[in-house]
DNA sequence: TCAAATATGAAAATTATTTTCAAATTGGAG
DNA sequence: CTCCAATTTGAAAATAATTTTCATATTTGA
């Protein structure tokens, strides 16, 4: 079972008000140091395993967290800025159609969340210029 | 620029063999140690900021690599099983399709190479039983 | 209120990755 | 072919993220 306790309250509270994707440290100094490493590890890990958490490895060789709103779909599918860290939900028709086509001609289970990489519009722009 | 050596080659032809997903230690072993490890490392993260390897890290701690085979299109997706590591190469219209239109309504510049997980035929069938 | 199950967190341990630097190699110029 | 500057290699040291440990604290149901 699991216990309710104030730290995986203020973590989650945290993490869903944070507007960029994070590290552990980020979140350990923006709670001031007063949650444990340890226990933002174990609440951030388990969040990861539910879905609810993507997370990704930079080059720097420290790991991204970022929390994902989720709608009442099945697939979940973000587009995911790889230079300015935002990710934007995609909700529509198009995103149902592959689904679909990967599931039936593929026979592929596509996972709960999606993330594809790219660049965003405005860092698009920002280096078209 | 850049010299030709035969730990360069060596390593490419390596991983190019390897079928499944790899960790630098698992080539360094199946080179037997004969070339060091921080120049797998080198060359392994060469290749991934070439978007010729996909990176992923696991809940493990430990990041797995593997090599993307590749087409002559701009965009590449790709099916990767979380449960067997397998990747499929996507090569159909509806990829195309999907790219113009996230492109279009999204304004979004889609990665040369988009990594899609899920669970493959083989795995799914295993664990519906 | 009590007790068993679970959670916390500081410190230690582990381990992947990066850095350093001396020696070796490469490849072009002469 | 020879020489040399640029680049590469790799062993060892350094770094730092993550995990493990374990004593203490908290939660929840009876």
């Amino acid at each position: 079972m699991s216990y309710n306790t104030k730290q995986k309250e203020i973590i989650i509270n945290t993490i869903k008000k944070y507007e960029k994707e994070f590290t552990i440290k980020e979140i350990y100094n923006e709670l001031n140091g007063n949650i444990g490493l340890t226990t933002i590890y174990r609440m951030i890990d388990k969040l990861a395993s539910d879905g609810l958490i993507n997370k990704e490895i930079k080059s720097n060789n420290i790991t991204y967290y970022q929390y994902l709103e989720r709608c009442d779909k099945e697939n979940h599918f973000y587009l995911k800025c790889d230079n300015c860290g935002d990710i934007i939900h995609v909700d529509c028709d198009c995103i149902e159609e592959l689904s679909i086509h990967i599931t039936k001609k593929h026979n592929f289970s596509l996972k709960d969340n999606i993330i594809i990489n790219g660049l965003c519009s405005k860092c698009k722009n920002k280096r078209g210029d």
